[in-house]
RNA sequence: UCCUCGUUAGCUCAAUUGGCAGAGCGAGCGGCUGUUAACCGCUAGGUUCCUGGUUCGAGUCCAGGACGAGGAGCCA
C-alpha cells in the first residue's frame, strides 16, 4: 500500500493509499465521522461511513481522542466540500489503525488562546495550523537566504558563538564562565569575524543564533534570535544597498511562490508583498527627519504629534519607523545616520564627519527595521581613533586592526533578523511566533 | 530600569451599588449521512493568583506581595 503525504494528495485521486498522521479534529454526524488528519505536510479530511465499516471499527473512530496518532487507509476523492490544506480532497476510510490513543485531556482547544497559555504549551501549540504555517514560512525564508547567498558568490563561514568580549561594546551580553580564561560571552554578532573572513574569501556570510541580554520587552525583541550577516569586500554603501534589495526580493518571491497555502492559512494579504521587488526607495536620514517633521506638522492628533517628536541626531523609535514606512509600498532604505547613534566601525560620510555610511532597511506596513548595515572603516588610523573614543580596549581588537594593515579595502555588510522578516511576510504582530521555541526575558520554558 | 494594564472552570471570558460562582468552547455520554469553530439533549468540572485588613457578608473595597502582558529605552 502506497504511503503518501497529504501535500501530494492531488496526485492520488481514485487511488487507495495510506496516510500516517495525527487526528487534529473530529466531528460526527450520526452514521458519518469526519476526522481532520494532519501529517506535517498538510491537513486532510478523512470520512468514515458506518455502512462501509464493521461496527467495532466505526465506534472506535467515532470516539478517537484528538491528537491520537493513526495510520489510515482509504481511497482519495476530489470533493470541493472537503476542508484541509491543500483542501478539496478527502480520504474515504476503509481501515484505520490507532498507533496511540491520545489522552483525553489534551489542553489545546481549537480556539484562540491567551499569550501565556499558548507559550507555556509551545510544544503543542506548534501543531495548530497558524503556527504550522508560520514556521514553514520561516523554513522557506532560511532556505531562500542560503540559496541567494550561495548563488551570488557568498561563502558560508560559521562564526563563533562563544566570544571573548563585546563586539560593539554597547549591548548587554550573556556571560558564562570559561575555564581559566575568565568570562566568555554569547555572540551578539558575527560581523567582526566576517570582516576577517572576507580577506580570505571575498564575500562571506554567517547565519546562526545571536544573543542579547537586554531587558527588551516588546513585540520586536527576543533574547535569542537568528541573524544572517553577509559581508563583502570591494563594496561601498551603494553596492551594499544593491545586494540587500536583490536579497530581500529573492526571499519575498520564494515565499510567495512556495508558501501560497501557508499565507492563505494566515489570511495574509499578499498584494503588498507582490509589489516587493528592487530597486527600493532610498532616502537619507536628513530627508527622513524632514519627512517626520512634515508629518508631525500635518497631524491633528496630539498623541501622534508627541509620538513623532524628533530632533536631528536621534535614532528612530518604533513610531517614527512606522510613520516613515507607511509612506512607501516597498521596503525603504534610510542611509547616512548620525555617527553618534551608530557603532564605532562605520565609515564617515565624505566631508560630513557627523554622519556615517550606514543604512537600515525598513519593511513596509509598519514592520520597521529588518536589516541594518554599513560600509566599514578601512583606514587603520581612523579605526584606532574610534576605538579610543568608545573606550574599547585596543589589545582585544588587535586582530581586528590587523585587517586594516594588511591589504585593507572598502567593504560593507549588513545583518538581517530572520524573525522580523518572517513576521513581516506572515503579517503577524509578534516575533515570538516566528521561532519554534522563543526565548524572551521572562521565558526559557519549554 | 521606567510607565500602563491584567490574573475567576482545562481554554476564552462574564458577574449591575459589596448580597446564591455563571456562559460559550473543550471533555464524557446520547441523537442525527456532508460536517467546515456543525447542531440538539444530558453529565462532570471552582483555593475567584497569594497574604492580611474593612464588613453581618468580599470575585468586587483597602494594603502588601507574586506572576504575566503591552509600551519606552536599546536593537535585528
Amino acid at each position: 500500500m502506497t504511503i503518501i503525504r497529504v501535500s501530494q494528495i492531488s496526485e492520488y485521486v481514485d487511488q487507495e493509499v495510506t496516510i500516517q498522521g495525527w487526528v487534529y479534529n473530529r466531528t460526527h454526524k450520526g452514521k458519518l465521522v469526519f476526522l481532520l488528519v494532519r501529517d506535517g505536510s498538510g491537513f486532510v479530511q478523512c470520512v468514515a461511513f458506518k455502512g462501509d465499516l464493521d461496527e467495532e471499527l466505526f465506534e472506535q473512530i467515532a470516539h478517537i481522542p484528538q491528537e491520537s496518532s493513526i495510520r489510515v487507509i482509504g481511497s482519495i476523492r476530489a470533493d470541493g466540500r472537503a476542508p484541509g490544506m491543500p483542501g478539496g480532497y478527502e480520504l474515504g476510510i476503509k481501515h484505520l489503525e490507532i498507533i496511540q490513543a491520545a489522552g483525553e485531556d489534551y489542553p489545546m482547544a481549537l480556539k484562540e488562546h491567551g499569550v501565556d497559555f499558548a507559550l507555556e504549551h509551545r510544544h503543542l501549540w506548534m501543531r495548530m495550523p497558524s503556527q504550522w504555517a508560520i514556521l514553514r514560512v520561516r523554513a522557506t525564508v532560511t532556505r531562500a537566504i542560503r540559496e541567494w547567498l550561495d548563488n551570488n558568490g557568498f561563502v558560508q563561514m560559521d562564526t563563533p558563538i562563544l566570544t571573548p568580549a563585546a563586539c560593539e561594546g554597547t549591548t548587554t551580553l550573556f556571560e558564562t564562565p570559561y575555564f581559566d580564561e575568565g568570562m566568555a560571552y554569547l555572540a551578539q554578532s558575527g560581523q567582526l569575524y566576517n570582516e576577517a573572513n572576507i580577506f580570505a574569501f571575498g564575500r562571506v556570510y554567517c547565519f546562526g543564533p545571536t544573543f542579547r541580554a537586554e531587558k527588551s520587552k516588546t513585540r520586536r525583541h527576543l533574547t535569542e534570535f537568528w541573524m544572517v550577516e553577509p559581508e563583502a569586500a570591494f563594496t561601498d554603501l551603494d553596492g551594499l544597498m544593491e545586494i540587500e534589495e536583490q536579497f530581500i526580493t529573492h526571499i519575498v518571491q520564494c515565499v510567495l511562490r512556495d508558501c501560497p497555502n501557508e499565507l492563505k492559512t494566515l489570511e495574509r494579504d499578499t498584494t503588498r508583498l507582490e509589489q516587493v521587488c528592487g530597486p527600493f526607495p532610498r532616502i537619507s536620514y536628513d530627508e527622513a527627519a524632514d519627512l517626520l517633521k512634515q508629518m508631525r506638522d500635518e497631524t491633528e492628533d496630539p498623541e501622534q504629534k508627541e509620538l513623532l517628536a524628533f530632533e536631528w541626531g536621534m535614532d528612530f523609535g518604533a513610531p517614527h519607523e512606522t510613520a516613515l514606512t507607511n509612506r512607501f509600498d516597498k521596503p525603504v532604505f534610510v542611509y547616512g545616520y548620525p555617527t553618534q547613534v551608530k557603532a564605532f566601525y562605520m565609515e564617515p560620510w565624505p566631508g560630513r564627519p557627523e554622519v556615517c555610511k550606514s543604512v537600515d532597511l525598513l519593511a513596509p506596513e509598519g514592520y520597521g527595521e529588518i536589516c541594518g548595515g554599513s560600509e566599514r572603516i578601512s583606514d587603520p588610523d581612523l579605526l584606532l581613533e574610534r576605538l579610543h573614543q568608545h573606550n574599547l580596549p585596543e589589545e582585544a581588537f588587535a586582530w581586528y586592526l590587523d585587517l586594516r594593515r594588511y591589504g585593507s579595502v572598502p567593504h560593507s555588510g549588513f545583518g538581517m533578523g530572520v524573525e522580523r522578516c518572517v513576521s513581516w511576510l506572515c503579517g503577524i504582530d509578534h516575533i515570538r511566533e516566528t521561532i519554534p521555541f522563543p526565548r524572551t526575558i521572562k521565558r526559557v520554558y519549554p
